[in-house]
DNA sequence: TGAGTCGGCTAAACCGGTTTAGAGACAAGC
DNA sequence: GCTTGTCTCTAAACCGGTTTAGCCGACTCA
């Protein structure tokens, strides 16, 4: 049995050449002839060998990895059908180019700071993905401060120079969502939102309010969720309570909105034809429901990917602007209709 | 400024003390005089020291880190709540013990393979955790030849002693289904499997065989699916097109319950008048839609917690044997009611 | 012809830990 | 008094790569 991998060093010694050689010509770096290179890379190949990252990190100190912290509760990631698809998007392009994804769920941001502060005291990345941004988000400083490159999605209020974004828009999607129900003849148009610390949540709910107003419609109510299908059922409930009843409401993701239709239908409600709803996001069931889910699209695979190219394009040392994404789009279905007439509006027992 | 990390050398001289013996001491190891050992943990808190994993995992040939590889297309996995709250139940045992995980999503079988073959030759991981498996998985003896420690999620049907496994039972839960079912009165009742090659999904459909086999009722009718919710769809739209219409389907998870709802509401039917429905996984979505599903509840996050803790035991050097967790649990909810009277039970149109 | 340049290569240091061999001090046992 | 054993500790090798300093021979140029 051979005990171990082969090494550096069996390579070496299989060319009848140094170490140092054999390093050079597996990084094709000058200063080695074509026929030395020829002969080791075919004593590597014939060896079957391949490079350690712990020995290559230790003299390198370069960690072909990068991380992704999340600080959300289970049960909102679970709901939710953005990471995942965001993930797949990132592994499509650190597969191919040998790097790895080191994933971190903190679940409480609490441990969140720690986690970023072993994943730079260990050295086990080179960079990581800045998700879900806050107001003011402290991880700037922090990240500044222990040294870990970044980049993030959407930009942060912060020090919009400090890290690389890359964003995505979403206020024209939300814009045409709010004229589509305006030319459906709804006046009151209500959204549930993400908590409101969060930057894209925030910025979702601004569009929306803009939106509205530019409409000439009165100030429309806006309920702050978590996130989580739970309180998408919450505030829906709220809403539909409501002396004055909203005839439309617009989520801020496709669990809460998937929710809402259920609390509008146990009040005895129709969707659309009692309350017109449009979710964000376009996950996969809401294609499938009935009514089917007039939500906006926005490229999470996409991002992923643009995102992972762009931290390692940082990494490397190359010097990396903002990158904008193709804006988010309304992609209308069948949860949203013209708008009851007055008399319609009051609430019926199933 | 100073320029890097402290090093272990650094709280050596500062201890006044060689380096090795701050490694025992750091390790808590014998033969280190008690008064050297808090000198030393004095000096290494003082300069803020923190090992560096690529040195550590250099020279002790340990990674303190684990790896899960999910070959499943990125829709599946947003479609399906099981991996988010499987991995943040991994989290939860990694984190405070200084592990990370290491995450690739393939997306296709023929890249998985390549991936572990790359996990073990640059030994980025100590273990895997396998999910997904298959019938005759070849990662069994893949993992075997590249030496690479894992722990399965279920029994692997190759070589139960090669790996360990982690193993939930949902059999009674799909019985107590299909047993809910017959006592409501429903006597067809159909199956919307996974894919056979699956060796859970195969699992939850010959416990579902045997169930409606031990009730006395006729074969059932059984459609395979990829899990996606679209083919979730699909396999509705076609067991509601036969001749006899099944009054109830069970499906092997919610996310295809969910459209397949939506699909049967489409046809002018109604849930769960017309026809029961009864997921698998307990998603949080599945509590809030209307009607609320009926479905089996597994602890996705309690099996990420005892994988995790189970793999770092083997990796550790322990021996350990399967373990077996507490089994799903059926939760009745509102789609799921009295078999419809053979006069109901033609179509309606909406 | 001699100095300078360049390409190809080797030896050795280095990254930051762990681990082993063995030194020195001291106590116990004969 | 001498051996033996135990405890604490140091020096140095080692893990498997990368990188630097410098050697050697050939070639160029004045």
């Amino acid at each position: 049995m051979q005990a171990s991998r082969p090494t550096i060093a069996d390579v070496a010694r299989a060319a009848g050449v140094s170490k140092g050689l054999v390093s050079f010509a597996l990084n094709d770096r000058p200063g080695v002839s074509p026929e030395s290179r020829t002969r080791i890379l075919a004593a590597a190949e014939e060896l079957g060998w391949s490079p350690s990252v712990r020995a290559r990190s230790l003299s390198s100190d370069v960690s072909f990895a990068v991380g992704l912290v999340i600080a959300r509760d289970p049960e909102i990631i679970a709901d939710d059908s953005f990471f995942p698809s965001f993930i797949s998007g990132v592994e499509r392009v650190l597969a191919p180019r040998g790097q790895s994804l080191v994933l971190s769920v903190v679940g409480d941001e609490r441990l969140e700071e720690a986690t970023y502060r072993r994943l730079a005291a260990e050295r086990r990345v080179d960079g990581v993905i800045l998700t879900d941004l806050r107001a003011a988000d402290s991880r700037v400083s922090l990240l500044r401060e222990i040294g870990l490159r970044a980049i993030s999605l959407g930009r942060t209020d912060v020090d919009a120079s400090a890290i690389p974004a890359v964003t995505l828009d979403d206020a024209p999607a939300i814009h045409d969502a709010v004229r589509h129900l305006v030319s459906l003849g709804h006046t009151r148009i209500a959204h549930v939102a993400g908590p409101d610390r969060l930057l894209h949540a925030a910025r979702r709910k601004a569009s929306f309010l803009q939106a509205v107003a530019s409409s000439n419609l009165a100030a429309p109510v806006v309920v702050e969720t978590d996130f989580t299908a739970a309180d998408g059922a919450r505030a829906t409930a709220e809403l539909l309570d409501r002396a004055e009843r909203p005839t439309a409401i617009v989520y801020a993701n496709d669990a809460m909105a998937i929710a809402g239709i259920g609390v509008a239908r146990r009040a005895g409600l129709d969707v659309p034809r009692d309350v017109s709803i449009v979710g964000f996001d376009d996950s996969a069931i809401g294609r499938y429901i009935e009514p089917a889910l007039t939500t906006v699209a926005t490229d999470a695979r996409g991002w992923g990917f643009t995102a992972a190219d762009t931290l390692l394009r940082l990494v490397s040392g190359d010097e990396v602007g903002d990158i904008e994404l193709a804006p988010a789009e309304l992609v209308v279905r069948d949860s949203t209709a013209t708008a009851p007439t007055e008399t319609n509006t009051d609430r019926r027992q199933r």
